[in-house]
RNA sequence: GGUCCGAUGGUGGAACUGGUAUACACGCAGCACUUAAAAUGCUGUGCCGCAAGGCAUGUGGGUUCGAUUCCCACUCGGACCACCA
């Protein structure tokens, strides 16, 4: 009945202001036509509106059900940015009800978290009480905006009624074995005195409050979400309605990596052997290990005090690593730190090598097996490590090109040759000699420039056979041997003049020139290239081959460490392998042997569940001295939150609920005996796990009363679900989004909800910025109530704006001034009723011009709504309107359709508007029109003509010309003439309906 | 550093699978109504040029009869992740 209320003075007092009143006064209208305008339908058409937002449980017609992120109800009340994506939402949902639609449209509250305990603590209040002020508040703010809420349907998450279900789907993880206790070290926010999860971090901080937040060893709840992470990925690309860069954030956070488990054992000065396993993507580069990393946490230096030489230095690093914080921890300016093990080392079980072992905070210990073997050649982290300490750096995976531009050819065998590539420099001028390729051997790349290369003939070393190239090809006598650059790279390509294929083994050596000394070229050398000297800088643009940026960067800059895939090296059984093959290769040893396995990996971790503060959900176990962890019975449920004096927690990870004795000591379900409670309440995030869910389990029924508020009818849940569309914000994308699919997965798995994804279609909506640019805050003093936009502008005017200022899923700066425009619109609307003229409507059947807009206009604004194109719809709307103004008469029928397309947007003038023209029932209650096609198409169109691709001209054309006559019709035109000034057209392009391109 | 997204008038933005760039709105200017102002209506509004015309979608190249749209490189901005082996 309220919020039935707030519609029909929404639609008098807000949509038609003061303002209005104002403008009707203005123009000096009979007291009594104002009196009309303003309350007619205040006296006499009080009911016309009831029960259309009423859902519907059993209906004929096909279900919509639109979900907004239900919010948090914090003190602050709304700004102008939160509902954007209701209004969206409530737009989508008026389109679908007059399409015929049996729509869910409902709203609840997110209302357990730290805000309101933290006011209570303040205020010794308690948090339920603030909570239902502030729950009142946004009510009463979202019912000025329209909106089509179903308020018999609200839910809450504080409500014992609704945790209920939340604790009942907790005890079926824990009869499962899906949550466990355990005692990691996890993160402790120190300021809200409770561990978090992986999720609630912010760059190492406490996303609530910004504290520092530090690793804490405790007992705790955990939910095994890492069972579910395979089917979380794989089912993301059935997602196909879902933005890909919310697909791409969830698919970088469950963040799957594939590679294997290595044992290393480890053997100490006195020959005693334990063993080390290491997790690594890149079991390829095993040959290539120098050294073994383990993380300050890893149980190897744990109770081997006897074995390691140097204890105390060990120790003292772990305990550094143990106080620095998260974010120094992650800080990666940082450079790297560790300490080499002494007395242990690993044995690299590929070739039995001694590896020295070191512990550094760079490893992490909750990641993988909390070790890693270190190949320095080939990881950018292992390399800056080895750098610093000088390890060895053994190089495995050569890179490996082949060259675009000339392919081998499949046809022909390929030749495999080690070759030299020579850096020759003149150390007077600092230049480089190049070869210059003629281009009648290289047609395929007109400028060829590589350096001195050739192959290396057997038993030559590298310094020979690059002096011995570098005569032959330079003339030049006089060479001194510099270095070899360190890298070798693979390169397949074609010979053009040689007509092979080739294979090079790539080795680059550096020379220097000693004097200038020369020889005539010989003949067979000069007649392929001519040997051109460049400054340095122009090298790198000169040396156009594919190899040649990363040969010449490993002589600029020194050997890197070359992390993709290449061919394997230095490897034995490994060698010319490339990396794919390679990995599969020494997979199988590794299992072969016994010494490793093939191993998936998850950045995903299992989502500590328990929170040791007070306003959440009891976790419903027991701790029975003879039974251990028991659940409570699914009949006590709901575990209630006991009412509490002091909401201080403790901070030792105790909760709040420790300190109420009566609460703690309870007996033992299965055996009787005495026990002790659970203390530590559910984190925010679970109770939005399933809301989606509650909306249906609510419905009321005339008749049927069910003593359970909530009632997991699958039937009911069954009708409604999967969400055909989900709106809110992309900030969610990896917590509550992927908490959400995880529950709803465990709970299609315990057969009690149908479908395996609970969102169908997702849409983002994009912040709403102060007009400053910056977020809206109270900080900037920069926050824009809608409450007074409303009483400004109206509710239709405000609800038209936030749809029209910019894409729905872009941020964008708040302007009053464009509110100022749509409420413009909403009057000019208004005024055409005036020119509704009914007695000539239908007369006759002549298609007019306002027709084949109007019939555009419903195709695009249905298009529009769907695609949630909100403001393309709205500016198509505004061109109709403009079009209408300039009629002198416009037919009911007309008007009556524009009512229709606006009353998504605007409902409340559209109402008004729709009532004023004769009708009874609700414009919500007539059927959202058709676009029917022959009225929308156009008789002409705009021909356009280009001329050599620059538009000259356009005429108007019928619709149906055929391609003949609008060349004829073109060539004709005097205009045309002109530019072609005599000349034969080379070609003529006609595009239908578009265009007429003439070359010339 | 990685991944993704974006860059169009004074401003927010439009342009379907490559086909008339700047729709719609805001702002600004002029005119009408008014004693005046506000409101409203009408007209104009990318840049250079008297004009014909030329130049314009972050910068530089490429493909094409034709590129805001496709390809390559770069610059700037935003979001998310961030020592994940």
């Amino acid at each position: 009945m309220a919020e039935e209320h707030i519609f029909v003075r929404g639609a008098r007092n807000k949509a038609v202001s003061c303002f209005f009143i104002y403008t009707l006064v203005k123009l000096r209208l009979p007291i009594k036509v104002i009196f009309d305008i303003y309350f007619y339908d205040l006296l006499s058409h009080k009911n016309i509106y009831s029960g259309i937002y009423k859902t519907k449980d059993n209906s004929d017609k096909p279900k919509y059900y639109v979900l907004d992120m239900f919010p948090y109800p914090s003190g602050a009340g709304l700004h102008v940015g939160h509902p954007k994506g209701y209004i969206a939402t409530d737009v989508v949902a008026r389109m679908k009800m007059m399409q015929g639609y049996n729509v869910l449209h409902p709203m609840g509250w997110d209302a357990f978290g730290l805000p309101a305990e933290n006011y209570a603590l303040k205020n010794k209040v308690h948090p339920s009480v603030a909570t239902e002020e502030n729950i009142k508040t946004f009510k009463k703010q979202l019912g000025l905006l329209g909106l089509t809420y179903d308020w018999d349907r609200e839910v809450n998450t504080t409500d014992p009624e609704y945790y209920k279900w939340t604790q009942w789907a907790f005890i079926q993880m824990f009869k499962r074995g899906l949550a466990f206790e355990s005692y990691e070290p996890i993160n402790w926010c120190p300021e809200c005195k409770t561990g978090l999860a992986n999720e609630d971090l912010e760059n190492g901080l406490c996303e609530r409050c910004g504290s520092v937040v530090v690793q804490k060893p405790m007992r705790q709840w955990v939910l095994k979400i890492t069972d579910y992470a395979e089917r979380l990925l794989n089912d993301i690309d059935k997602l196909d309605k879902w933005p890909t860069s919310i697909k791409e954030m969830q698919k970088n956070w469950i963040g799957k990596s594939e590679g294997a488990t290595v044992k290393f054992s480890v053997i100490s000065n006195e020959g005693e052997k334990s063993a080390l396993e290491v997790f690594t993507t890149r079991p390829d580069t095993l040959f290539g290990a120098t050294y073994c990393v383990i993380a300050p946490e890893h149980e190897l230096i744990m109770n081997q005090e006897s074995r390691i030489k140097n204890y105390d230095e060990v120790k003292n690093y772990v305990e550094n690593a143990k106080k620095k914080t998260t974010l120094e921890r992650t800080d990666l300016q940082k450079e790297k730190t560790g300490v080499e093990v002494k007395g242990i080392k690993a044995i690299n079980p590929v070739n039995n090598e001694e590896l020295p072992i070191f512990v550094a905070d760079y490893v992490l210990g909750g990641y993988g097996t909390g070790a890693i073997m270190a190949v320095p050649a080939h990881d950018e982290r292992d390399f800056e490590f080895a750098k610093k300490y000088n390890l060895p750096i053994k190089r495995v995976v050569a890179p490996h090109f082949v060259d675009p531009a000339n392919p081998p050819h499949s046809d022909l065998p390929t030749t495999r040759r080690k070759t030299i590539h020579v850096i020759i420099r003149n150390p007077k001028d600092g230049k480089v000699l190049l070869l210059n390729w003629f281009t009648n051997l290289t047609p395929s790349r007109p400028h060829l420039h590589t350096l001195v290369l050739g192959g290396i003939e057997e038993g030559e070393n590298l310094a020979v056979a690059a002096i011995r190239e570098a005569q032959e090809e330079t003339g030049y006598k006089n060479f001194k041997f510099l270095k070899e650059v360190d890298l070798e790279v693979h390169t397949e390509y074609y010979t053009e003049h040689k007509g092979q294929n080739r294979y090079a083994e790539i080795h680059i050596v550096e020379l220097e020139l000693e004097d200038e000394e020369r020889e005539k070229i010989p003949e067979s050398e000069l007649k392929n290239h001519e040997p051109v000297w460049v400054e340095e800088k122009e090298v790198p643009e000169k040396l156009n081959v594919i190899d040649g940026p990363i040969i010449w960067g490993a002589y600029k800059n020194g050997y890197f460490a070359f992390t993709e895939d290449g061919v394997t090296v230095n490897s034995e059984f490994l060698n010319n392998l490339k990396t794919p093959e390679a990995k599969t290769k020494i997979i199988a040893w590794l299992e072969e042997q016994g010494v490793g396995k093939r191993k998936v990996q998850y950045k995903l971790r299992d989502w500590v569940f328990s929170r040791q503060r007070y306003w959440g959900e009891p976790i419903p176990l027991v701790n029975c001295g003879k039974c251990g962890w028991v659940s409570v019975p699914e009949l006590e449920l709901p575990l209630k939150l006991p009412e509490v004096k002091n909401y201080e927690p403790s901070g030792t990870g105790e909760s709040p609920l420790a300190n109420i004795e009566k609460w703690v000591n309870t007996i033992c379900p299965v055996c009787g005996g005495p026990a002790k409670r659970e203390t530590n309440t559910m984190p925010q995030w679970a109770g939005s796990c399933w809301y989606y869910l509650a909306y249906c389990m609510l419905g009321k029924e005339k008749g049927v009363r069910s003593k359970e508020k909530y009632k997991w009818d699958k039937e009911k849940i069954n009708y409604w679900n999967p969400v055909d569309l989900y709106v809110g914000g992309a900030e969610h994308a990896t917590r509550h989004l992927i908490y959400a699919r995880f529950w709803h997965k465990f709970l299609f798995d315990i057969g009690v909800v149908a479908n395996e994804e609970p969102f169908t279609r997702l849409q983002n909506v994009g912040l709403i910025l102060a007009e400053d640019g910056r977020k809206m805050s109270k900080r900037w003093n920069n926050v824009i109530n809608p409450n007074d936009m409303v009483d400004q502008f109206g509710a239709d005017a405000m609800r038209l704006y936030e749809m029209f200022m910019g894409p729905f899923d872009q941020p964008c700066a708040w302007s009053t001034n464009g509110v100022v425009g749509t409420r413009r619109f909403l009057e000019k609307v208004w005024w055409l009723s005036e020119k509704v003229n009914d007695l000539e409507d239908n007369k006759t059947n002549e298609k007019t011009k306002l027709d084949t807009l109007l019939h555009q206009t419903i195709k695009k604004v249905t298009e529009d709504i769907e695609a949630m194109r909100y403001n393309t719809a709205i500016s198509q709307l505004m061109i109709l309107v403009n079009e209408m103004s300039k009629e002198n008469q416009l037919f009911l029928t007309h008007y009556s359709l524009l009512l229709q397309l606006l009353a998504p947007f605007a409902p409340h003038v559209s109402e008004e508007l729709w009532y004023e023209l004769g009708n009874n029932e609700s414009i919500f209650e007539s059927v959202w029109p058709q676009c029917d096609n022959a009225l929308a198409k156009s008789e002409t169109f705009t021909l356009a003509i280009q001329i050599n691709g620059k538009l000259r001209e356009t005429i108007e054309v019928s619709a149906d010309i055929s391609e003949e006559e609008a060349k004829a019709q073109v060539l004709a035109l005097p205009q045309i003439q002109k530019w072609l000034e005599d000349k034969e057209p080379k070609k003529i392009i006609y595009v239908k309906g578009k265009l007429i391109s003439i070359v010339v």
